[in-house]
RNA sequence: GCGGACGUGGCGGAACGGUAGACGCUGGGGACUUAAAAUCCUCUUCCCGUAAGGGAGUGCGGGUUCAAAUCCCGCCGUCCGCACCA
């Protein structure tokens, strides 16, 4: 037996053993209780990842964990295959899409396979199989039958050079990101799901959420946006061209008494009307909509307004008017796409009304007593007392908002509404890679669902990345149709689906993968929910709202029976690394680049380097470290120890060799404990106690996910049976602490498990008990503090009395000293922890 | 602008309101070795002191408490999300 752990040998073995005992296969028809554990799957890209590595690594700590538990466990891995890259790589080096793919996969997956994880092979799916995606396009046909998507006019990005619509990340600076052309702004027909329908409900649910992490619940709250207000109708003095009527949306219905204007969206019909008859009008609205819309350029924008002429009669009091003006800061797609200005009480509403002149009003006041102060160089926007507001004065801000509400809906000229901020979800892409949208235009029957028989529809083959634009378009063959209606000449949509669609059910699919169905509902509610999700917190809204929406829809349709795909969400954080930077500013790899005494210095030119800040690892920064190589030197369980220690797993871990290093140190300390570990007698009660003590605490840092706390307790535990005597403790010992390592270090333990000459399989062995008896000593420490500052520390008997500790801390000659005579004012004693005398 | 999180040794980080700095990394000293690697022992918050001991200390300023890294108030800083949302 080698005196050395050899990592390589010990991870091609027992990844065998584990596939040919199929040890991760997950099975439906078990009696044990069920888990699901899942990690975000990976795009494909060609090669893993270090934030692959750490996302997968806790899950398979939680999967094994909860099998030695006695769980049945479902831990599955797939691909979320289609999207852009797969179509650059086809661009820029000729080679099909699919072939792209499928070729990442495979080497993907050798990788991951090296890592050891305790996955369910046998469920792997990757979503640009047609047999997948065909019962995504069964499952988008149920939701477009129920109502649930529609085809409406949208505004895109368009790069005119690469023909294809951008997403607004790939818009830099007005360009296209790989074109380099100016983009434009273009009205499509493009397929929407109804996510707005289940608002309210996608709200509600987060309540229940207990086990997602409060950060996320908030940014969804904040995503789906919720305000109550007032929605009212201004009726516009002598109406030309009929108009009769401006519709507003505000949540500050209590100042209505504050307004001064009126504006509203370029793309408003209001707009749109005066645009046509005034030439300077249609100048303006034309400005607005060339702006950009990124955030930087919003910030600066300066409020504009163009007058229309207008005029609208205030609804509670008809003597009064108010101007209407085309503005470029209201939006026409929240709200009514109109608003009423208060420049005392809205900062935009000021700016603007300080630009062109219009009446600043004080309607909110601290008191009635300041009604009559004027509105300083801001407005004032917090809620306090309405005042110069006829009927509402001396009523709170909320009061005074009801009333208005009350009378607007008695009187019938508004109501009061709630708006969202969330849109419906827009899922066209004009482009090859995805899920071919199943649907049929027909110029007679417009647009017809294929029929399920002809599912799935499967994306061509033979297509050329040869010109700009999708070339699912061009495609004769695959575009010309027969109308599954009326048998006349028609043609496929040929958009796809939102890559976002394909993850957004893909976890069902796990659970269950029959060939006739998306999945079969009994089959799959014996595994949902998710138990533990885990994945990067860059997913916080898209993806996890969307998800959460798809089950909710399914359960709408009556295909499923949960509305919460994900009970537990645990969002990791990510893998950084120091950054550095060459003289003329170029990025340099880790291994460019040595350290030399305090500084870096370029290994090639042997020219100083500067070393930058702790960073995510990315491809431009070039900071990346390549999982293979490492796993090459160290093996799998030093890569994924060090994965799990130091940072606490949601917050970012800082790749480092010396850390992996460590990590690989402690490797060869359990080796060598279990292979110099002789059977012994006799006990060892403090070493027992230990052993109890991390029993219970590695157990509970894994069921919180503290995985750096739970590998502190190991490295407690593996010292304190180094220091020991031989003893039967120490044997058991041991072999506790393997048992203990075995979900985080999982060849290390089978090997060692062997060594100790137990049978079968650590993967297969029970979790160890612990007897909460020896949880605590019969010996405390007992902490005196005189006036709260610690000054001595005694060993007591566990159990001590106030009184019998009080005295025991009064003799302690520490305290005497300070004490110097006084006698003590008070004592306060906290058992078996601490004594306290105040004097 | 709105919302949120976080500030603890040289570094990553521990600490039910009750002994601040567990554990790891780095660094110093030592053992083993012809030597190295590996391993083991030992020290490592700062200041004064040979030591015993004493003092200070969890971003800054206040407060509550017998007792505050932890709770409250006000600043400062860093990071994240959203952002002309009426």
């Amino acid at each position: 037996m080698s005196s050395r752990f050899d990592a390589a040998d010990a991870d091609r073995r027992w990844q065998a053993r584990w596939e040919e005992a199929r040890s991760f296969r997950a099975d439906s028809s078990s009696s044990k209780p069920k888990t699901y554990v899942l990690e975000m799957f990976p795009y494909p890209s060609g090669r893993i990842h270090m934030g692959h590595v750490r996302n997968y690594t806790m899950g398979d700590v939680i999967a094994r964990y909860r099998r030695m538990q006695g769980h049945e466990v479902l831990h599955p891995m797939g691909w979320d295959a289609f999207g852009m890259p797969a179509e650059n790589a086809a661009m820029e080096r000729g080679v099909h899409p699919g072939e792209w793919t499928w070729a990442n996969i495979r080497s993907m997956r050798e990788q991951l396979k090296r890592l050891g994880f305790a996955l369910d092979w046998e469920r792997e799916f990757a979503t640009c199989d047609p047999a997948y995606y065909g019962h995504e396009q069964a499952l988008f046909l149920d939701l477009f039958e129920a109502g649930l998507v529609y085809r409406r006019e949208s505004e895109v990005n368009w790069d005119p050079v690469d023909m294809t619509v951008l997403a607004n990340e790939q818009v830099i600076d007005g360009k296209g990101w790989r074109s380099g052309a100016v983009v434009e702004r273009r009205k499509l027909a493009q397929w929407f799901l109804r996510i707005t329908e289940f608002g309210e409900d996608l709200l509600e649910g987060l309540g229940s959420l207990e086990d997602w992490p409060e950060k996320v619940r908030l940014m969804q709250e904040n995503w789906i946006g919720k305000s109550r207000g007032l929605q009212f109708r201004f009726r516009v003095a002598e109406a030309p061209d009929g108009i009769e009527a401006v519709e507003v949306f505000t949540t500050r219905p209590d100042t209505i008494f504050g307004s001064s204007f009126v504006a509203v969206a370029a793309d408003h019909p209001i707009a749109q009307a005066t645009a046509a008859s005034n030439e300077k009008a249609a100048e303006f609205v034309a400005e607005c909509k060339a702006g950009g819309t990124s955030a930087a350029e919003l910030e600066t924008a300066e409020k504009k307004g163009f007058r229309t002429g207008l005029e609208v009669v205030h609804p509670l009091d008809s003597s009064w008017r108010l101007p209407v003006y085309i503005a470029n800061f209201v939006l026409m797609d929240y709200g009514t796409g109109a608003l009423f200005g208060v420049p005392g009480h809205d900062q935009r509403d000021y700016e603007f009304a300080t630009k062109y002149g219009l009446p600043i009003k004080r309607v909110v006041a601290q008191s009635a007593d300041a009604a009559s102060e004027p509105i300083g160089s801001e407005a004032e926007t917090a809620p306090a007392i309405a005042v110069n507001s006829a009927f509402l004065d001396g009523l709170t801000s909320d009061e005074a908002a009801a009333e208005v509400i009350r009378r607007a809906e008695a009187a019938g000229w508004g109501k009061g509404t709630i708006q969202y901020r969330l849109r419906d979800w827009g899922v066209s892409r004009q482009r090859y890679w995805g899920t071919p949208i199943p649907i049929i235009h027909c110029p007679t029957c417009g647009a017809v669902p294929v029929g399920r028989e002809q599912l799935p529809v499967v994306l061509p083959d033979d297509i050329e990345f040869d010109k700009p634009g999708n070339p699912l378009d061009r495609h004769r063959t695959w575009k010309d149709v027969e109308c599954p209606r009326c048998g006349g000449a028609a043609t496929r949509e040929t958009d796809t689906l939102d890559t976002f669609v394909d993850s957004s059910w893909y976890f069902i699919r796990f659970a269950s993968q029959p060939s006739d169905q998306p999945f079969d509902r009994t089959e799959a509610e014996k595994w949902l929910p998710v138990a533990q999700y885990i994945g990067g917190v860059e997913h916080a809204i898209l993806h996890l709202l969307y998800a959460r929406f798809w089950t909710r829809a399914l359960r709408k349709l009556g295909e499923i029976g949960i509305d919460e795909p994900f009970k537990g969400l645990f969002t990791q954080g990510m893998v950084t690394h120091e950054t550095y930077r060459a003289g003329d500013g170029s990025w340099l790899s880790p291994n460019e680049v040595t350290r030399n005494g305090d500084d870096w210095m370029h290994i090639e030119s042997g020219e100083p380097v500067t070393a930058g800040r702790v960073e995510k690892m990315s491809k431009s920064k070039r900071n990346t470290v390549d999982p293979e190589p490492i796993l090459d030197k160290y093996g799998a369980d030093a890569v994924r120890w060090f994965m799990l220690s130091d940072s606490p797993p949601e917050r970012d871990l800082e790749w480092s060799e010396s850390g992996i290093e460590g990590a690989s140190r402690f490797v060869q300390r359990v080796w060598r404990l279990a292979t110099g570990s002789k059977a012994a007698s006799g006990e060892d009660l403090d070493l027992k106690r230990k052993l109890h003590r991390t029993v219970s605490a590695v157990g509970e840092a894994i069921e919180a996910l503290q995985f750096n706390k739970a590998v502190a307790q190991l490295y407690e535990l593996t010292t304190a049976i180094e220091k020991a005597k031989p003893s039967g403790t120490r044997h058991e010992a041991v072999r506790t602490l393997i048992l203990l390592a075995a979900p985080a270090a999982p060849h290390l333990a089978e090997e060692a498990w062997a060594a100790l000459g137990s049978s079968g399989m650590i993967t297969d062995a029970q979790w160890p008990a612990y007897d909460p008896a020896l949880l605590v000593d019969d010996e405390v420490t007992l902490a005196v503090q005189v006036n709260g500052k610690l000054r001595d520390t005694l060993s007591a008997p566990r159990g001590l009395d106030r009184a019998a500790a009080e005295a025991l801390a009064l003799a302690s000659e520490k305290v005497q000293r300070q004490l110097n005579g006084v006698s003590p004012r008070k004592v306060i004693v906290v058992p078996d922890r601490l004594v306290n005398i105040v004097a």
